[in-house]
DNA sequence: ACAAAAGTGTTTGGAGTACACCCATGA
DNA sequence: TCATGGGTGTACTCCAAACACTTTTGT
């Protein structure tokens, strides 16, 4: 993308792509590699740009899962901006930002979004020069990602949290369309870090009237096969 | 302030300043002037900055916040940000930001802000060259402000609404630090657009360890005196 | 005495929680 | 036949909502 269509290189959008893999909560980050004086440094961040001449914030956050993911129609929201002034302090971040944007930046501010996607669409990583992968969100807590991105991983997460509890139908975001009650329990207790009940779970999905059972069974599991379900708005 | 100081024209903070007069939700409005051929031509807008160099968002805010009503500790939060590339379209408002800011500026991006404050306190309206005032949140929604500034306080109204259920001790945020259980449960009314029950809200507030009776009455009210109360976080 | 708001209990329905056993299937 | 998870019902508790009359005080 050439640099005549950035308008502002001082604000830029950041994803927090969030995926349930049917144990655990994951999220998606990018390899970012720094040549440092002869050693070539790797580590991660999350998917982001700068936004576009006469993008809105939205379109920017959507463009850039586009790129990524090659996906549509994926729940993204907006859910705070970050601008300390030491976010870019790192000198190794200052680096990257230069090289990138090939322009002297004093700091950027972010406005970070939530997508949340169901981990079983194949996807396509389609940016030509990024790798993304998965991870856990309790290692990622653990690891040193590029600027405060261990930051607004963390506010997202409570974001998310929080957002499920009030729109619970946000949880079949992150499944597949055909899904056991199991899985919906064990996601929703990863969220919300708990384990709930069985039946009383049960007897909870009853009452959703967006829930229909289908006529199909689970397949390939080593001992009795649960019934399917899908989601219906 | 000198333009030195700036770092970011592309960048503001705007405050939504919420308080409750006993019986309506208030907003703080900042009067405008703009001089347009020989005609004074006169709007609102939310008390707002430009992002000064080394100031982190919500520094930013808590400074415009305070330059205008000279109080500090008070409840304030970020709640969203808007960037739409046509926000600032209007050409008046092109011609405002081009006189204040002495900078041809393309579109402003901002970093939206809510704030609570128990509108008895006497608030000292510092800014210089701006007169601040009340105006009922539901004469605003008829009013056009600058900017997309109607769309920012109908966000800041909706997410104060909720915030509000879900920490309601917020409610004491717009209460006098003495207040009787009638007017908490006006306020409680006035922002959850409800009625509610006059025992049932006596009943719930009296589980309310952080809610405590004094040894007083209100005063000057043509019938018999309600017993104060204070709020202990 | 009257107007106006303060203050006070009981009942009912729905929602959440705790808890244990048999069933279907693949290995 | 065994191991593994699937699927089912009841009893109790707690919270929210509906509902009306007496008390206090100023005019």
């Amino acid at each position: 993308m050439g640099n005549e269509f950035i308008n502002n290189p001082h604000i830029s959008v950041d994803c927090v792509v969030f995926g349930f893999d049917g144990e655990k909560l994951k999220a998606l980050l990018i390899e970012r590699s720094i040549h440092e004086q002869n050693e070539l440094y790797n580590d991660k961040k999350l998917p982001g740009s700068i936004i576009l001449n006469q993008e809105n914030l939205d379109d920017a956050a959507s463009r850039v899962l586009t790129e990524l993911t090659g996906l549509k129609n994926i729940y993204l929201r907006q859910f705070k901006s970050f601008g300390d002034p030491n976010r870019s302090s790192n000198p190794r971040d200052v680096y990257w930002l230069e090289e990138t944007t090939k322009l002297k930046i004093g700091r950027i501010i972010t406005v970070a979004y939530v997508a949340l996607i169901k981990i079983d669409r194949k996807i396509v990583f389609t940016a030509e020069n990024s790798t993304a992968n998965w991870f856990d969100v309790t290692e990622i807590s653990k690891m040193q990602l590029a600027f405060d991105h261990n930051k607004i991983i963390a506010d997202a997460l409570q974001h998310i949290r929080h957002q499920l509890t009030v729109e619970p139908n946000l949880l079949f975001e992150l499944l597949s369309k055909k899904f056991t009650i199991s899985q919906l329990r064990m996601l929703y207790d990863v969220i919300n870090q708990c384990k709930s009940d069985v039946r009383n779970f049960q007897k909870k999905i009853a009452q959703m009237d967006y829930l229909i059972a289908l006529d199909e069974l689970e397949e390939g599991v080593p001992h009795r096969a649960a019934r399917l379900y899908k989601y219906k708005r």
